[in-house]
DNA sequence: GTCAATTTCCTCTATATTGTAGAGGTAATG
DNA sequence: CATTACCTCTACAATATAGAGGAAATTGAC
């Protein structure tokens, strides 16, 4: 396993996504959610693989969901961010607004 | 050429040291400011590499210095960011700020 | 009931890009 | 020519990214 403390950029954006979607982040939510705020468009590969990392560094969990009475579908698997990943989350923040304060970002704010 | 358009994590660290030394930005320099602000030791060779892919990207710029008259010493290769760069931060942050905006991050305010 | 169609979601594989370290070379000065 | 401060290079590990294709669930026709 790595050593590395930070979070990758991608890691960074997924980790926020299901800290905010809270009990109903899962795979096609979670993209769904980056697409909407960052306007950037991410393939569902890019999400589970990211997803399966963050798991094995502890900082996410996954739960298989049970099935629901839509359409269709296979079962969920649910995701939460754990006590380490909100620190993950803090580190990272930590470092960037080290570096980034003071500095005359137009207004950046961060 | 990559078509990426967000700054990786070291990267956005290496691009906000280099912004934040100004006319004194290079190898040496942007490696101590990363290290005083953010605890995190990092290689001279992470250092290089990243500025190498950062200028390939246009975002920063490097010119090589004149000889100080120090005693020893090879002449500097200094890097400034290109107003590019400044924008590629600027997405960087807004992805992120868009994302974590909102949350209760414990005052994190990022 | 059961089978097939349909739907929603997930797994897997493969490749490009970034991150990281450190040995060793280069250009200065006295 | 010894010493100093800096940079180049190479090699490898981890992350980012795409997309084809498989799995599990529901519904409706028979």
């Amino acid at each position: 396993m790595s050593n590395r403390d930070y979070l990758g950029e991608f890691e960074h954006i997924v980790l926020l996504a299901v800290l905010r979607l809270d009990d109903q982040a899962y795979g096609v939510t979670v993209r769904r959610e980056i697409e909407v705020r960052t306007k950037r468009e991410v393939s569902i590969g890019a999400i589970y693989a990211t997803l399966d990392r963050l798991e094995a560094k502890g900082y996410v969990q996954s739960r298989p969901g049970d099935p629901t009475p839509e359409r269709g579908g296979r079962s969920k698997r649910f995701f939460r961010v754990t006590a380490p990943g909100v620190s993950a989350i803090h580190r990272t923040h930590r470092a960037i607004r080290s570096l980034a304060e003071g500095l005359d970002l137009l207004g950046s704010r961060l």
